[in-house]
DNA sequence: GTGAAAGCGCTAACAT
DNA sequence: ATGTTAGCGCTTTCAC
């Protein structure tokens, strides 16, 4: 017995024979386009019903759109991402358009084979989320298809950029834990190698933005910055060291919520408890945050926002190649829980 | 000033131009097809390399593949499909096939549409992960296009499975508990209404997985399950009823590492502590498990081992389409934490 | 071993 | 408003 050789999939001229009518007209019926009666609309529509008939993306793509965005996640472990995703597809589900994610996760390399790997199936658009790689490279890409870059600071004329006020973010927690009575406020960041990418990316604007605020509050002199990395481990590692100082910090602001889990396991490695000893806050307000067990003061971006202006960009650029860039800031807010408090001392 | 108007790509005729070639000698190079000598071949990929030339996957697709591999992911936010997701495409890397992911995760209507719009797309071949939708549309999918489907029960000569053994896992928990000198255990289990689905789902496996398991153990009296769901708040309320009932389980095995995390919320609310008043254990070692704060104990799926195989299956059935399906049942280990201890009683 | 030519399914120009 | 025709960039017969 033979494998059921998949029957020949029905194609724009099936359509057009059951229908009596030419290629053209199911095509202009299918783009919507101009030039179709309504009754022809409502015969191509029924053939088109009858015969099950759904177009084949690729064809198309070879001369018109393919009505394909490609999203680029940089690692879909991070849980802020699934909230910038709905956006987009909330954006999008009313459209033609289909959302397909690539995995970019592992450098310049890993992100420049799905860019290309996008371009080459001929995507009508790209939205990058946190890219790390280079802005030529960025701008390379947007050239060659219209692009919306998600979550990095750097404007470019040749893509629009949708983000999160990271400074805004940094001055409320600071602000947050000095209402509290804070003034030993240190931060643990991610260090940024790579001079050319350091203005760009989040985690340099939040430290900046600590820096701004606390020399805005009149506390120069508590600045305390330790830099690590955004992992569990980085924040452990500067839990220890600034646990270990003379004259400890009273709060600690992690530059992301996986580093104030790090820093909460060193604190009760300790024998320390939280906030009794030391208040901690994160950034990204992630499920891990908001786990009654763990209650962590955290920096909510609103994700689904973020998802919905890229979306909307992208479409507007879409049909517009040339428009001029535009660039989204938007405003982040605190979620106050149970890891923030008074200073005890 | 305007546009750039991106330059016009490069394509195989231009390549089959500039070395002096066919395009066909071209196409055959890209595919190391039979029929080209070394010599032309180096040529051919001088000139490649010469242009920049990249082969436009859409095009590709209308004769041959787009070298396309579709992944459906049925919620990114569950973090045990990364690790499945990292397997794939380790597995892929290597080869010339890109992998895109298309969100699954509303429902039988949204499987329905990303799996359309990946056959749309021309795709090779499909993994679905996790997949709600009936039998029969999965067959129907891997009629139109090679499919391996992954974490779910339940056969098909249609498509491959790869999945984990969740009677195992479950027998595992209830074997720990046991061992550690539990009597009443408990579960709390996903409670699925769908009748066609029942046997196919994991959670049900994992139901079925701790009855036996009790059965075995001569537990059959002590056995007792709360039907809520696999979400925080199922786990919160099914950790509340357990909680007052006149003869309280001394564990409780979630059927999810989520639940686990509702259960914890709800014994420190009721002012009793893990693991001295009660036991938890959860299922699938998600990041949540492995925090510190948390510490819970859990079962991991081999979530690469599961990815792996899936791709390979897939590589093998894309070049055989009729070959007989397979299924390949992966097993699960338990990672003992401390939310697990022996019962103080 | 090599290349000319005919499509794949669709859209865009160009008639009518 | 409708249909005819020529491609899009590639792969695949099928000659040589």
């Amino acid at each position: 017995m033979e494998p059921p050789a998949s029957p020949r999939r029905v194609t724009i001229v099936d359509v057009a024979r059951h229908a009596q009518v030419s290629t053209t007209a199911v095509s202009k019926v299918l783009r919507n386009a101009y030039g179709a009666s309504p009754e022809m609309r409502a015969k191509v529509r029924r053939a088109i019903e009858e015969l099950g008939y759904r177009p084949l993306a690729a064809a198309r793509g070879l001369r018109g759109r393919t009505y394909t965005i490609g999203v680029m996640l940089p690692d879909i472990r991070n849980p802020f991402f699934p909230e910038i995703l709905d956006g987009i597809t909330g954006c999008l589900e009313d459209t033609d358009y289909q959302v397909l994610m690539g995995p970019g996760g592992n450098g310049e390399k890993a992100e420049a084979r799905v860019t290309e790997a996008m371009i080459d199936r001929g995507m009508d658009g790209l939205i990058l989320v946190a890219p790390v790689s280079p802005r030529t490279h960025l701008s390379h890409v947007a050239s060659a298809v219209p692009t919306v870059v998600v979550g990095r600071h750097g404007h470019s004329p040749a893509y629009d950029t949708v983000g999160d006020d990271d400074v805004a973010g940094a001055a409320l927690v600071v602000g947050h834990l000095a209402e509290l009575g804070h003034r030993r406020i240190a931060h643990i960041e991610h260090h940024e190698t790579d001079p050319t990418r350091i203005a760009e990316m989040p985690n340099a604007q939040r430290a900046g933005g600590y820096r701004q605020a606390m020399r805005d509050l009149g506390l120069d002199e508590e600045i305390d910055v330790i830099s690590t990395s955004y992992t569990q481990q980085g924040g452990y590692e500067g839990a220890k060291e600034l646990l270990a100082r003379r004259r400890r910090p009273t709060a600690v602001f992690a530059g992301a919520d996986i580093v104030a889990m790090g820093v909460l396991e060193a604190v009760s490695e300790a024998g320390l408890s939280v906030p009794g000893d030391l208040s901690v806050a994160g950034y990204d307000n992630t499920t891990f945050a908001a786990l009654g067990q763990i209650s962590l003061t955290s920096v909510d971006q609103a994700g689904g926002e973020i998802g919905r202006n890229a979306a909307r960009l992208l479409l507007e650029r879409i049909e517009h190649r040339g428009k001029p860039s535009v660039q989204v800031k938007l405003s982040p807010t605190l979620v106050v829980r149970r890891t923030t408090a008074p200073p005890s001392a």
